[in-house]
DNA sequence: GCCGTTTTCGGCCCGACTGTTTTCAGTCG
């Protein structure tokens, strides 16, 4: 994907706009930075929007203009950048892994590179054994302290951790912090509360009347290794999870503004703080305040969107992704939430590749107050997953149909598999056991590697066949392991409408597939989704929440989710 | 370099913390 190395391109031009001295306003600088925060965080590749959509495609993304849309085109074009190779021979500096280094940025590398000849990480290091870092203006023995410690930080970075394993994390201090630590309100901000797929790190929000003492519990907490800042507002600590932690304290009365400030993301709200300012207002994170200084709103986020002519947008959509407009005109749509969910149609027992039985599968989903599940195991072919054959689920079926019995309504088990849609399009199990099943949820995991047309084709077969149901993790992505396989979404999305099939929003932390972009994508054939959460275990049966995250991040709502559907019409779709 | 209910020029989001330059620039989010 070229996203990243234009976003980390444009990054390194506006470091060496900035140290170049030349006639660039800071604005220019800053309209580098932006483009590249847009295209960083841009899900779709950004060759994808080109090819569909040339310059004027390019032209529409937020920050992208005339002369950075030529640049862009330039790049996907000839796998160059002039404007960026011009620099780099003035500055052969690798800005991009030495800005990660704590407390260094452009004027400071420069300064590093200029009087000790520090271009990469490697020199770098060798500068801090040499201890001439602390000789040089602007630095001391404190700076290059810090940049030995960044240094060996950097060593056991994780790097982005999925959602699933930073939520916890988060939950866990929260709790901490209200039973040890003298607050009132507190609440997880950041990417989490945006239900990012991944996060680079933790934000957490409280209210206190006493924030040193706040802050002094917080340093001291569990899994904190040491702290980066400390201040009266603001303190920040590395985690033995791998990634920091803010805590902000703040007042009762801007505890709305402050929520609307570290929700973020930083695009939406650079765009609410225009609205704000066109209105003759000024919006920071204490709230927000007429010419005249005074403080009009805080409290309340609601009342802050109200005040500027706008909709409350909830913390998924807040992405500058058109939820502004969508907030302007009042039509925010109504998102998806837990308590639609009826059911989970994708999970796994010991009979295959699961650890729980049937069993305690059915006591933990009657838990989440479900009327029903499927238990769709693999089948034959998926030898690792120790996949069935035909007489092996005819027999777990039968044990099924006693337990259905003897839970006598409490909950309703749905006989189904998680077939496997063969190199040929095929499916992995004769038809007249499939033909019988409640649900039917196919997936491709083999043979990942054909081209785009050839998936395509094949993921069509299936959906064409009349016995599937749901496609499941219809891209076949890990996050951070594997790239999705090439497929094109919009003629699956299709498919899937014209043959009653649900594409499935798997909710594993790994998977999150179909993600929030596919999901904006293909909302336009209209076809049904399944929030699902291909439960292993009894435990993964609250990844749900990642799920629906991840829905809602799509603009998804509940007519639109499958498993939002009573039994009766549930039956209905699928036999239909 | 971008952008437009201030629309083709003239603006451009806002504040916290740190180290070191005795008054603030650089960095970060």
């Amino acid at each position: 994907m070229d996203n990243k190395a234009i976003s980390k391109m444009f990054e390194e031009i506006a470091d060496m706009l900035e140290i170049s001295g030349d006639k660039y306003s800071r604005f220019e600088i800053r309209a580098y930075r932006a483009a590249s925060l847009t295209i960083g965080t841009l899900q779709e590749p950004i060759e994808e929007i080109f090819r569909k959509g040339g310059m004027e495609a390019l032209k529409e993304l937020p920050g992208i203009g005339e002369g950075l849309a030529k640049k862009i085109a330039e790049f996907i074009k000839t796998g160059k950048m002039s404007k960026y190779a011009e620099l780099k021979k003035r500055y052969p500096i690798d800005f991009s892994s030495l800005t990660t280094i704590e407390g260094l940025g452009p004027k400071r590398i420069y300064v590093l590179y200029s009087r000790l000849g520090v271009k990469d990480i490697e020199s770098l290091k060798a500068a801090v054994n040499s201890h001439r870092i602390m000789e040089l203006d602007g630095f001391g023995e404190k700076s290059e302290k810090q940049i030995a410690e960044s240094l060996n930080l950097m060593e056991g970075n994780r790097g982005r951790l999925l959602l699933g394993e930073a939520l916890p994390v988060a939950e866990s201090m929260m709790k901490e912090l209200l039973s040890g630590a003298p607050v009132g309100k507190a609440f997880i901000a950041g990417s989490i509360s945006r239900m990012r797929e991944t996060v680079g790190d933790i934000d957490l929000l409280v209210t206190s009347k006493k924030p040193g003492e706040v802050m002094g519990f917080f340093t001291k907490m569990k899994g904190v290794t040491r702290t980066i800042v400390s201040g009266p507002t603001k303190t920040t600590v590395w985690l033995d999870i791998g990634i920091s932690c803010d805590l902000r304290v703040i007042e009762e009365g801007s505890f709305g503004a402050a929520q609307q400030y570290f929700v973020g993301s930083k695009a939406h709200n650079i765009a609410v703080r225009k609205i704000a300012i066109r209105k003759g207002y000024k919006l920071n994170e204490y709230g927000l305040f007429d010419s005249s200084g005074k403080q009009v709103e805080g409290a309340d986020e609601e009342l802050i969107y109200s005040r500027l002519g706008m909709q409350h947008v909830p913390y998924e959509m807040r992405e500058d992704r058109g939820e502004i407009e969508l907030a302007q005109k009042h039509k925010i749509p109504k998102l998806v939430e837990r308590k639609n969910i009826r059911g989970d149609l994708h999970t796994h027992t010991k009979e295959t590749d699961g650890t729980s039985t049937i069993e305690e599968m059915a006591q933990a989903a009657i838990a989440q107050g479900y009327e029903y599940f499927a238990t769709t195991n693999h089948t034959k072919s998926l030898r690792i997953a120790h996949g069935m054959d035909e007489s092996g689920f005819r027999k777990f079926f039968a044990k099924v149909d006693l337990l259905n019995e003897k839970l006598d309504g409490k909950i309703r088990i749905l006989k189904g598999a998680e077939v496997d849609i063969l190199k040929d399009g095929n499916l992995d199990l004769g038809d007249k056991l499939l033909g019988e099943m409640d649900c039917v949820v196919a997936a491709v995991h083999s043979s990942t590697n054909m081209s785009s047309d050839e998936m395509t084709k094949r993921v069509e077969k299936a959906l064409g066949s009349g016995l599937v149901n749901i496609l499941a993790h219809p891209t076949g992505r890990l996050i951070n392991e594997r790239e999705a396989y090439a497929i094109d979404l919009d003629t699956i999305a299709q498919s899937a409408k014209d043959n009653g099939v649900a594409l499935e929003i798997n909710s594993f932390i790994s998977r999150l597939d179909l993600n929030d972009t596919n999901i904006l994508s293909t909302s336009k054939y209209n076809p049904m989704y399944s929030i699902d959460t291909d439960a292993h275990s009894t435990q993964h049966l609250e990844m749900m929440r990642y799920g629906i995250g991840t829905a809602r991040r799509g603009w998804l709502q509940s007519k639109s989710v499958l498993n939002s559907l009573g039994l009766k019409e549930l039956m209905r779709f699928m036999n239909g």
